[in-house]
DNA sequence: CTGAAAGCGCTAACAC
DNA sequence: GTGTTAGCGCTTTCAG
């Protein structure tokens, strides 16, 4: 690999000093047109390139923001990443990937790795910040490092540890959800899927029920079945569900996997999904629009989550201090997968 | 933010020299057992992190290796992504993830940032390198990077430049695809998707046609439809084809959106897949055994190519010449998307 | 086994 | 406008 070409080299042969290329290099102070215009020719003319790394050491900074996130091969996750991308490269930001797989011992690992690397700002989603209640030496951890890293939590909370946090209304969506089925004109509803130590799963059952009980619908412990956030977890949700007696005719579904499941299980038990039961889930990944029948959701925005989460880091970043929560709105899709019970409507 | 704690903190507390804190630190030369205690102690009670930057500039090593690719939100990436992680990892590399939607302008940008900063080697999928005929400055650019910094190309090419590879056997793949409809009994077979001036396409097709012949079977050109990558392109694909008069009994896809939303159409015209027709789609995204029905399809075992990717670009940085191209098997996985002709199998 | 000192490539006072 | 110089925090000869 040839060696590359410094501010030095470009000084001397333009036989100017360092600190002079530098002021080219950076505008940082005006200098000559015509020194400038050589300088800038040798430049060129060599395809110079300053070193970064050392640049980053003299300013104690690396444009560089690492993003902390449970599994990129989870649909959501890539959208999320999307928008923060999208945002970050307007102010010239860069990016650290890390999938910690939910792996707490990956999460500090990372958390170290990118205090090493001296990172400007972190953005943490999943894991521990998704416990319902997380272990207090993890949660001291995780402000530990904030105290010398901005960081926001992204879709998650940890209590008492006073982060700053951009979060998904997951209530108010589930909210929405339910509400739209009632509309439907169901009654009897349920809710599918994961897990009851997570707090975006409390979150969501906590709002499921109130809003039955608001409609003065009953609800039925038998009709929420946890056990998981995947696809594979949505058709065993649904099968047990189908060996009740007594059925919804209606579920709602922790998230767009579990619903993907959940209508497959149901179509091999002969059922139409949605004349003889709806389905709805939550996030709207990419490919709930191309499923059989497509699937009614909620949007969670996952562009604009990322987007906003890196506009409030650069707050921090910036030594503002941001609000502590930043709420995202989500939205109602009804596609193809709802309909009124028993099949009157669509 | 606090103030970090550097060598010289450690090293005055300890009342030894920076050097000697260097060596504990890196085990770079033996330190007598009761001074590296003692700064092992300071250390760790000053929670110290070496600063990477710095190290970095003296080692002239990073340890960061640049993912280029054309869309994180393309599932396909992902699970490459996951497999590079995995694999480097294990050798404490880390990560720079850009997402250059396959515009060339981003991908010279992206190639110029990385050389900035100084990644230690450069993974570049998408975009240029699946060009059926590349832009010469373009593929120069790519060459003239590839000359001082370690890269190699993830299932693309670029004629004459002399990149390492590693890529995926797409003919191989389709061939397995076409054999096994042929297997099946389908005589008029049709290829979906894809777009004329792309390498992976032209692979593809041509390898399709080559193993119909091989099998007697007549190619028509009205079946092959190409129109690009996405779900709703194949929608749109299997919506012209079945405007003919004359229909195939089954249809290669150049992916697995595209099969999806071509399945989606037949499903809209009252088709049955597989029964009245037979779809295959290509890759294997995860999503593949969750949709109605079971997509059968070509995995390009898209983790393992990622691990493949790490371990030559390995050799690649550590000096060795590694071999020009190294190929991938991929493998057919048949699921519920395929039947025999007019129903008569499954 | 340990210390002094010279970098790594760039920026930022501070002079002139 | 431009040059000199002292760092940024770490590694690595070279002595001892």
């Amino acid at each position: 690999m040839k060696q590359q070409v410094t501010v030095y080299d470009i000084a001397e042969e333009a036989q100017v000093s360092v600190a002079t290329v530098s002021r080219v290099l950076n505008g940082s102070a005006p200098v000559s047109r015509t020194t400038r215009a050589k300088i800038e020719a040798i430049m060129h003319k060599h395809q110079f390139q300053p070193n970064a790394v050392a640049r980053s050491l003299t300013k104690r900074e690396t444009g560089i923001i690492g993003v902390i996130l449970p599994d990129i091969t989870n649909p959501f996750f890539p959208e999320v990443f999307s928008g923060i991308e999208q945002e970050g490269l307007a102010s010239g930001h860069t990016f650290f990937l890390c999938n910690t797989l939910g792996d707490y011992g990956r999460e500090s690992h990372f958390l170290n790795l990118m205090r090493e690397k001296r990172v400007d700002g972190i953005l943490f989603m999943g894991g521990r910040v998704n416990l319902r209640s997380c272990d207090p030496a993890l949660a001291r951890e995780l402000a530990e490092h904030a105290r010398s890293i901005p960081l926001v939590l992204v879709n998650g909370d940890v209590k008492d540890a006073g982060l700053t946090r951009v979060a998904t209304d997951e209530a108010a969506g589930t909210t929405l959800a339910v509400r739209h089925l009632i509309g439907l004109g169901h009654t009897r509803i349920g809710f599918l899927g994961g897990a009851r130590h997570m707090s975006t799963t409390a979150v969501k059952v906590r709002s499921f029920r109130r809003t039955m009980k608001e409609a003065g619908l009953a609800v039925r412990d038998a009709w929420t079945i946890p056990g998981g956030f995947s696809a594979d977890a949505g058709r065993e949700q649904m099968n047990r569900l189908l060996s009740l007696r007594d059925l919804p005719t209606a579920v709602c579904c922790v998230n767009d996997f579990t619903a993907i499941g959940a209508i497959k299980t149901a179509a091999e038990h002969g059922l139409n999904v949605p004349s003889d039961m709806s389905v709805v889930g939550f996030d709207d990944i990419l490919l709930a629009r191309h499923v059989i029948p497509e699937l009614t959701t909620v949007s969670q925005q996952a562009g604009e989550l990322g987007r906003t989460a890196v506009r409030v880091l650069r707050e921090l970043m910036g030594g503002a201090a941001a609000r502590k929560l930043t709420p995202l709105e989500p939205r109602l899709i009804v596609r193809q997968s709802t309909a009124a019970p028993g099949g009157q409507g669509d």
